[in-house]
DNA sequence: GCCGATATCCCCCGGCCGGGGGAGGGGCGC
DNA sequence: GCGCCCCTCCCCCGGCCGGGGGATATCGGC
């Protein structure tokens, strides 16, 4: 499909990675690299003027760096999809970039044709990641209540509200029972999460996927 | 570059669906349709004796559902990259698919170009959701500290255990420190973070993103 | 040199919590 | 109808917790 290339724009601090990425992606009869910029003040001022399709992020700039750049960017009218590129992967990264809105996040020793598919595939508006990106923003979620024990409605009821920090006359008052039952409720939970007090069970609740935090 | 095509299953229990995936994929040059599965039990037998590069896998299907078939097609002697394919975005089949070793989720209304890009994309490794599955993913996770109370190293360490469930000794003991140096520490922790007790705080630290669980 | 922040330890005390019992009523399945 | 589970309430008690004080030592910066 012989449609409008891909317009990229690619900021890196480094001119090396700069150059290396235009040769990869300006390979490709459907990608263009339309401009470089060298720090994330420059690359919000291009996309503005250059309006590019995609951007290919580094964090690591000097000023503004990437993760504030790609705010901005995202900010703009009509704003392009941002591919989050860097070098180490147990940065944190990860995640601030996606919270800023990124669509995609590379290593940058990702292959020529890694690269470039991720281009694509941003372009074209998917969410992209590594691979153990994923696998870490999957590991640490709840977990799909696999062994999980089985609480009686009431007793799921209670534990919510005790991992909502309250206490037992708290949660009496919440439920409109009295305390001794909260007390038998919050026994009983303890005891099937193996838990040795309130603190415990929110913490186990929670991995169990039996609470949502 | 003409390598080798990405070779793909489609497994579908909807044949329509089987057919529009073979018509989309096969009209690239670079991608082989290799075969097609109308469940989970056949996806499996499919690719082993196929060995595909690439499944893309429904999650509705009768007998063995995508999700198990996904598991188990993984667990095969090399492995290919899965690609879940689901029609309803708001199940929460995402988590479990990624959970169960999916490298990729896509919605049935994703464009033909969407589909091409994304089996592409996890053909050479990388991961990718569609946009609102990945904001979801990120909405979920603890907030990136904006505003968190500053702890000191010692008081977050000590935050840290007592979200493991640990009472003062036993951090006391962790960390050979006296109980009362814990407890002041805790009392420090309560205090920023506006807690009343230590379940309180580990929820609050949590959803500062002071203590991961 | 002084001050602030941090980390360490100490005492008293009131309170909520958790363990161990027991007990009654209502709903559901066999 | 009988048993079982769930929800409800009750008593006693030991213990950890959290609030209120205060004290000492080290480190770093102005």
């Amino acid at each position: 499909m012989p449609d409008a290339p891909v317009r990229v724009l690619v900021a890196d601090d480094e001119p090396l990675v700069r150059s290396g990425l235009r040769l990869i992606l300006d390979a490709e009869p459907d990608l263009e690299v339309v401009g470089e910029a060298g720090d994330g003040a420059r690359a919000v001022e291009l996309t503005r003027a250059l309006r590019p399709d995609v951007v290919c992020m580094d964090v690591r700039m000097p000023g503004v760096d990437g993760l504030r750049a790609t705010e901005l960017v995202l900010r703009l009218p009509d704003p392009p999809r941002v591919l989050v590129v860097t070098t180490f992967e147990h940065d944190g990264y990860v995640l601030d970039a996606l919270t800023a809105g990124a669509s995609g996040f590379l290593l940058k020793r990702a292959g020529a044709d890694e690269m470039v598919q991720a281009v694509r595939t941003v372009a074209v508006g998917q969410s992209l990641l590594y691979p153990q990106a994923l696998r870490e923003l999957v590991r640490t979620r709840p977990r799909a209540a696999a062994g999980a024990p089985a609480l009686t409605p009431r007793e799921r009821e209670v534990l919510g509200l005790v991992a909502e920090g309250m206490t037992n006359a708290e949660i009496a008052a919440e439920l409109v029972v009295g305390v001794e039952t909260v007390r038998t409720h919050v026994a009983s939970v303890l005891a099937k999460l193996g838990a040795r007090d309130r603190t415990q069970a929110v913490v186990l609740g929670y991995r169990a996927g039996l609470v949502e935090l």
